[in-house]
DNA sequence: AATTAAAAAAATGTATACAAATATTACATA
DNA sequence: TATGTAATATTTGTATACATTTTTTTAATT
């Protein structure tokens, strides 16, 4: 039952509630979605779930009244958005980064190499997002979120199976922007995202 | 009044309309949109055209119950999110386009030469689309469609005074591609983009 | 047993009513 | 005149009812 006090309207929360459950798994991927069946559970009426399942719609993580499953040639797709933008991203990473955020970048490397299997994924999450930052571009940022959310099913997977090299890539990135070094910030940021996908793929039997 | 007969949805219906009266625009950017004067106005209850608004919402065209009016920052940015993926389109393109869609953006560049105001406009969306098609990748293809209907707000300025060079730059862009020339077209295709954006924001005086 | 048609059930689309929140107006006071 | 506040009106959010469409079940026929 959702709050019914001073909190952010019904479709919004059960929004955020339905999010979680597809990303953390309750909800699995191929669910039917039925809206008298999520309003009832969550207590208010379909007006407000309706709504909140055309965002998820819209997100990508809900297609055909059914939970997402994205197919290899889905996740093929979304990786090579991603290559082109964050490529971009690190590129004006390596122009324009403070040091303050440099930091923060040699922080996640760090914890990567030594934190909790929790620490790493928040950390891992935490490098790319500073780097997309610095593209200065909502837009751009913006694309990467909706994305992420597909993705984030899968980037679990690969921080839990301890991808090889994932934290030397990313200390290499770090490098490659700390010495200002835009062109290979580039093109070390798409190796890595390839090298991601090809892992996911390979971890997930494509 | 919409159709009740056996067509799509009223919150269909009403989307596509709505959408139409804003890129046309009937509904010019600033407008407020009132979920009661539309439904009215359409002759539907509020329960579609909410659902139409949103939509609209999660395309960029209303923003905060308004039309929306792209800033120049906001149009800087689509833009380089253009280049980003269109130059990589034009990159595939030249990889694998077959011969018949090489006629076809021949075509486009003729039109571009001989055409009325209206086949010029046309020709030119019909060029783009053509090689965005060409990346055979439906994630970005779609960013790239939602993107459009704000940008087509814009191309229409942009050919209404014809911008000097656009379609040399067209032809340019054809004929790598022909050659096969993957990084070419792409060079080509992002300083095209730039050359559109510069010339809009300078008619707009931005 | 497989296939189809009819019937029933379930789910979605739409209209309407009312509640809650926002915006607007009118008026009083400094 | 400017500013704050109460009253009003407008607009949005939610619940509910019913219509329409889609899916599932059942039964009949081959």
């Amino acid at each position: 039952m959702l709050e019914n006090n001073h909190s952010r309207p019904a479709s919004h929360q059960s929004y955020e509630i339905l999010r979680d459950r597809i990303l953390n798994g309750e909800l699995p991927g191929g669910s039917k979605i039925v809206e008298e069946k999520i309003a009832a559970d969550l207590g208010v009426s379909r007006t407000p779930i309706r709504e909140s399942i055309r965002k998820l719609e819209h997100e990508g993580l809900i297609v055909n009244k059914r939970v997402v499953k994205p197919s290899e040639k889905d996740l093929r797709n979304m990786f090579q958005v991603r290559m082109l933008l964050e490529g971009y991203s690190a590129q004006c990473a390596a122009s324009y980064l403070k040091e303050h955020d440099l930091q923060s970048l040699h922080q996640c490397v760090e914890i990567g190499r030594t934190g909790t299997v929790e620490e790493i994924m928040e950390a891992n999450e935490r490098f790319h997002e500073i780097i997309v930052r610095a593209s200065n571009n909502p837009v751009m940022i913006d694309i990467i979120d909706r994305m992420s959310s597909i993705i984030f099913l899968f980037r679990k997977t690969v921080v839990f199976y301890n991808r090889p090299h994932l934290i030397d890539e990313h200390e290499q990135i770090y490098q490659a922007i700390k010495a200002r070094n835009g062109e290979k910030a580039d093109r070390l940021m798409k190796t890595h995202l390839q090298a991601d996908l090809e892992f996911c793929l390979h971890l997930l039997g494509c």
